[in-house]
Order: C-alpha cells, then sequence, then structure tokens
RNA sequence: GUGGGUGUAGCUCAGAUGGUUAGAGCACCAGAUUGUGGCUCUGGGGGUCGCCGGUUCGAGUCCGGUCAUCCACCCCA
C-alpha cells in the first residue's frame, strides 16, 4: 500500500470541514480588519528565504525541501508565508506606492523536520502582513485581530509579548551579551552552538541549567532605544485599553533573522511541546533587505494544524433524505432530489429499503427531514415526510416538498 | 539529526511463561410477524498479527534487521 510520505497527512472528513469553518472565519475576520486576500507561488527561489529568514536560522540551514528543477534553478517548497508576500510585493512595485496594503494569505508550508505532536512536514498557515504602516497602532491592531480569531473559537491561550529593539539598538545588546556569554561557564551544547550562530537565540533556552545563568546577563530593555522604548510601551498601553490580557516575556525571541521591534506570540497550554498557535510580529527591514523601497511592515501567521486541535465543530442535523419502498419510487425520488438539490442538501438513497432501515440510516446521516415514497405515494403522486426533531409527519403532494425549508 | 514508547479487524485494545480454526467492545450490514429512527437482542461480513530474516517440531508471542507512527529534544506556526 502505498502511503502517504512522513510529516504529511490527508485532511478528510471530519477534520476538512473543521478546517473550511476555520479558513472561513479568520478570512471574514480579517477583512473586518482591511486585509485583502493573496496567493503566492509554493515554490520560490532559495535565495529568497536565505535573504530573508537568515541563513543562521534552522528554517534555512536544514529544514528546506530544497532541490535543482529541470531548468537548473535552485528552488524551495515554502518553508514560511512571509518572504514570498514580500517578494511579490516588491515585484508588482507596490512598495513605490506610498499607500498602505494589507494582505492575508492562508496555505501549505513545508519544513524537513521529525514530526511531533502540532508538527509536520506539510503545515497549513494562515498569515497577514501589513505594509507601508509604520504605527504602532498597526501592531495593536494585528494583535487584536489574532485575538479576535482564538476569541471566535473559544481558544484559551496566552499572549507573550516583547520588543526586539532596531537596527539602531539591537546591534550594540548583542555585542555587549556575547561579551557576557563568552565569559559563562558550564552553559549547554545548543547554547555554545547559538553563541557563534544567533546570540540572542540563548535566551529561551529550556535549559534550567543556562536559565539560571543567564539571570545576570544583560537585558535587551535596558538597551531599548528612545523610540521603541515609546512604541513598546504605547503597544501596551492600547491593549490593556481594549481589555487584552499579555506577559512581557523578556526572552521570547522569534526565530527568523527578519523581526524588529515588535514580537509576539499566543500560546495555549492544551497543546504539547509545540505550543505556539500564532507568531508575528514588526519586520521594518525586510522589504529593503530583499530589494525594495525600505517599507516598514509587520504582521504574524497562525498554525491552522495546531489551532484546529483546540477547535470544537459540531454539525447539527441538516437537510434531506429521500428513500423508496421499491423501485418504483426511486425513479420519482431520482427527478425529486434534482430539484430539491437547486436549494438544499438532500441524501438520496438508491436502493429501495424498509422503511425502517431508511429512518435508521437517516438518523445516522443527521438529516433534519426524511422523505419516502411508498407504494400508496406513488400512485397519488405524494411523499410521506417526517422530521427527525420535531417527530411530526405527513403525506404531502410531491410539489409541496419542494418548498420545504 | 538525537532519545524513548508503540505497531493484532475500519476504530480502541485483549491475547503470562511459544502450542491447534487469533478474540472483545465500538462501527458496519441484515433480522426480531406485515410502512416508523435513536435503546435492547440475535446473526453476519471483515485480519498475509507492519515488513524481511533467524531460532524452533511449532512464532502474534523469542532474537536481529527494517519501515511506519507517537512523544520529547532541537527548531518553530
Amino acid at each position: 500500500m502505498i502511503k502517504a510520505l512522513r510529516g504529511m497527512r490527508d485532511i478528510l472528513p471530519p477534520l476538512s470541514k473543521k478546517y473550511l469553518y476555520f479558513i472561513n472565519t479568520a478570512q471574514k475576520l480579517a477583512q473586518n480588519y482591511g486585509f485583502e486576500y493573496i496567493q503566492t507561488p509554493l515554490l520560490e527561489e532559495t535565495s529568497l528565504f536565505k535573504r530573508s529568514v537568515g541563513e543562521s536560522s534552522d528554517i534555512v540551514g536544514k529544514e528546506m525541501y530544497q532541490f535543482i528543477d529541470k531548468g537548473g534553478n535552485d528552488v524551495v517548497l515554502r518553508p514560511e508565508g512571509t518572504a514570498g508576500v514580500v517578494r511579490s510585493f516588491i515585484e508588482h512595485k507596490l512598495d513605490r506606492q506610498g499607500k498602505v496594503f494589507r494582505f492575508y494569505y492562508f496555505g501549505a508550508m513545508f519544513r524537513y523536520e521529525r514530526p511531533q505532536r502540532g508538527r509536520f512536514r506539510q503545515f497549513y498557515q494562515f498569515g497577514v502582513e501589513s505594509f507601508g504602516e509604520k504605527s504602532v497602532y498597526e501592531d495593536a491592531s494585528l494583535i487584536l485581530l489574532g485575538k479576535s480569531i482564538l476569541d471566535r473559537f473559544h481558544i484559551p491561550y496566552r499572549l507573550k509579548l516583547n520588543s526586539l529593539g532596531c537596527p539602531n539598538c539591537l546591534p550594540p545588546y548583542k555585542k555587549e551579551l556575547v561579551k557576557f556569554l563568552s565569559s559563562c561557564e558550564g552553559i549547554c551544547e545548543d547554547c555554545k552552538r547559538r553563541r557563534e550562530l544567533n546570540p540572542i537565540r540563548v535566551l529561551d533556552c529550556k535549559n534550567p541549567n543556562c536559565q539560571e545563568i543567564y539571570k545576570t546577563a544583560p537585558k535587551l530593555k535596558d538597551f531599548l532605544c528612545p523610540e521603541c522604548q515609546e512604541d513598546f510601551s504605547k503597544l501596551q498601553t492600547l491593549l490593556k485599553k481594549e481589555g487584552v490580557e499579555f506577559e512581557i516575556d523578556e526572552n521570547l525571541v522569534r526565530g527568523l533573522d527578519y523581526y524588529t521591534k515588535t514580537a509576539f506570540e499566543f500560546v495555549s497550554e492544551q497543546l504539547g511541546a509545540q505550543n505556539a498557535l500564532i507568531g508575528g510580529g514588526r519586520y521594518d527591514n525586510l522589504v529593503e533587505m530583499l530589494g525594495g523601497k525600505p517599507t516598514p511592515a509587520v504582521g504574524f501567521a497562525i498554525g491552522i494544524d495546531r489551532i484546529l486541535e483546540l477547535i470544537e465543530y459540531e454539525e447539527g442535523r441538516e437537510g434531506f433524505y429521500l428513500g423508496a419502498l421499491d423501485k418504483e419510487g426511486v425513479e420519482v425520488i431520482f427527478s425529486l432530489a434534482r430539484k430539491k438539490r437547486e436549494d438544499s442538501k438532500v441524501f438520496l438513497e438508491y436502493k429501495p429499503k424498509s422503511l425502517k432501515a431508511h429512518l435508521k440510516s437517516a438518523d445516522k446521516l443527521k438529516v433534519t427531514t426524511v422523505g419516502i415514497v411508498g407504494e400508496e405515494e406513488l400512485k397519488s403522486d405524494t411523499i410521506w415526510v417526517k422530521n427527525l426533531v420535531t417527530k411530526k409527519e405527513e403525506v404531502i403532494p410531491l410539489e409541496k416538498f419542494l418548498e420545504l425549508g
């Protein structure tokens, strides 16, 4: 038997219904916030991610589905959504229009990782990206959108917030941190690696021993420049005013190189180790890094696979079941179904069965109304109808059946 | 890439110390007097015991390998 590749999964009912339910809801809310749909290719030139996400990240370093295509191009299946949207934004010269653009997208992302709970090699994200708006009100709006999506599905979360500084204040901090780290003894092997590759990543190390050591490390918040500081505190004020609960997490260091200033993450206690539901932040330098006009930007991405685990979705009774007691009756309900299906969901049973068997199937199919044509009804162009919820039953003319709601 | 757990029916799982036609519950299908669902009862279909090899008179059970899957590390949504 041929099976799906490792880390690739099929999304079939009832999960697929939940998937659509989520997309529809998230989409609607994003539109309410002024975002418009954008679709970009799943396949991009490898260098796009090397330049945006950064070679120091594991995503680019070892998790990319990368290959040379038949034309000799070095390509990858996108490991994340932002880079492609930014590329598109620049390619279509939207950076020169001096306007604000807001996009949302959803679809598959690919990372060659070892699968575990909440983590797949092909996974789905719903993301939003806002370009050209430098105001911290936009950061706040995005967080409110994220919150509103989670709230809509009654998902409990914790919101973690941090500021990563800007090109003015982050580098001096990094220098100071590296100096501190080189004086540290006994940090774990991973941290030693991070020290060389991407020093601020040591901050969210899970090793308790390391965390103990880093208690005396220099703090990024002490290095924030006045502008970063002011924006960060304004953001907190705005969120408080809107009744959003959050916690400052100085160790929240997002993994992608392009983040600046605001970084946030919605996490869930109900997932496994992979507990990030939404991750996002500001990336004011990315457009320029990829060759566009300097354009402030902020965005986030939702892990759809993870959020689906937390969404309760129960389908109520809906639609009609049509059956017949004998072959002649099947001809009648076949035509009847065609007409009824113009406006309603109809399950049609092709096989003549006993009334009892029909009712049993109809009940299992969770329809609200059953219509059966038997010997009597066949003679009089009528149909026997029973509502499975109210238990009310009646015999009505076939035309009347089409008017049922 | 590293560590640990698990692979028996569509699903959840039983099958001490190797021994005959491999079981249960749920689900599915059909019946329980004639045209009335959910409950109950009866019957039925469905398994190369992940795969390959080894030990043995005999392997679902023991050994080796392999693959898959889950959980965690790493990393991230």
